[in-house]
DNA sequence: TGCATCTGCCTAAGGCATTTAGGCAAATGT
DNA sequence: ACATTTGCCTAAATGCCTTAGGCAGATGCA
């Protein structure tokens, strides 16, 4: 029998594959080694358990994300930069639904802060850059992105805005008008 | 031996219990039966199956959190309503984490249809009445105001915002304050 | 009160996922 | 060509999900 040729990379990629295709809950061990054609206990050489096959499942799509972010903000500042980035992060959703339910898994800290997450953070702050906000405001913008667009893009894949009109791409357009908007009035405040 | 004295509704009630102990995805048949001192196989006379009682937990956790927006947006207007409205959300999922868990599970139409999740969008149209859009206008701000709470409580948490400062509350306060700023000035838009 | 029925919880058993331990064989280097 | 490493295997324990069928406590009716 010819080996199958595992190694732990190519699980993860195979695994973020499966978890477009079945969901990211549906990857298992066992599930994976049925795509490879071998026996469950065989994967264990690669990888240390379940859970950590899904967190590098996870960290792959962080990672990737990141990389989408990063190339659709260069060059670009204010308005532009904000939609960009947002697009990416819903077009993503959409494309890979199992990716992106991998990467809201909760990672513990440290692995966390070793993860592209932290990439994302910074572009976030970067782009703020472009709306002159100082501290502590720069920070409660930034929470207030990441909560618009996880928001935003989790509602639609759980299918909370199909199926009424008007259609969510509208709505999407919309929602980063409005936060343009808020960005570049943040100061007038009550 | 005594009878435990099952029933779906108690079920139901000890699984949400259970989940903001230990974690929705950890409720499992078996824990639950654990929790009554009872054969696993006992509750399959009340509930169908795995899902089924997790959807009834789900469905629970709608229920009560429609409850609680309903009273606390009674007899408000404007920035007051969404304010309470917003806060009845959050304060629900911080004190009952694995029950806000559980209203994300995906429903299956019909029981979304039937569950308490419509009061929820009927009363943030309801808060919009305050702000006097009209259609589409009204519907990009249900998803806008859907979004935005949802992805701050969720990434809240996993834990996101902690760690670092300023505190969680104070953004929350922000945002809340922004979009009610936005919601008042939502014509004027580029 | 005594009996029949219903209902609640039981035991038994099959199926699938996770994980560890230990073994044979294919790939690799000398 | 041989020794070592590495890759994948079989075997076995554990836990959760689920169905089938049985006994006994609770309930209703004469």
């Amino acid at each position: 029998m010819p080996r199958a040729g595992l190694t732990p990379e190519r699980l993860t990629q195979a695994g973020a594959e499966l978890a477009d295709e079945i969901g990211f809950d549906q990857v298992t061990v066992s599930a994976l080694a049925r795509q490879f054609g071998v026996q469950v206990a065989s994967l264990y050489s690669h990888v240390r358990n379940s859970q950590d096959l899904k967190t590098r499942i996870a960290l792959l799509a962080l990672a990737e994300m990141a990389d989408r972010a990063a190339d659709a903000v260069a060059g670009r500042a204010g308005k532009d930069a904000l939609t960009a980035f947002a697009d990416v992060y819903r077009d993503y959703a959409r494309e890979h639904p199992g990716r992106y339910a991998a990467a809201q898994l909760p990672l513990d800290p440290q692995t966390a802060a070793a993860s592209a997450g932290v990439r994302h953070a910074q572009m976030t702050r970067a782009i703020l850059r472009g709306y002159d906000l100082s501290e502590p405001d720069q920070t409660h913008a930034v929470r207030l992105l990441g909560s618009v667009f996880h928001g935003y893009v989790s509602l639609e894949a759980s299918g909370g805005f199909s199926h009424s009109a008007p259609d969510s791409s509208e709505s999407w357009a919309r929602v980063l008008d409005s936060l343009d908007t808020l960005l570049r009035n943040w100061e007038a405040q009550p």
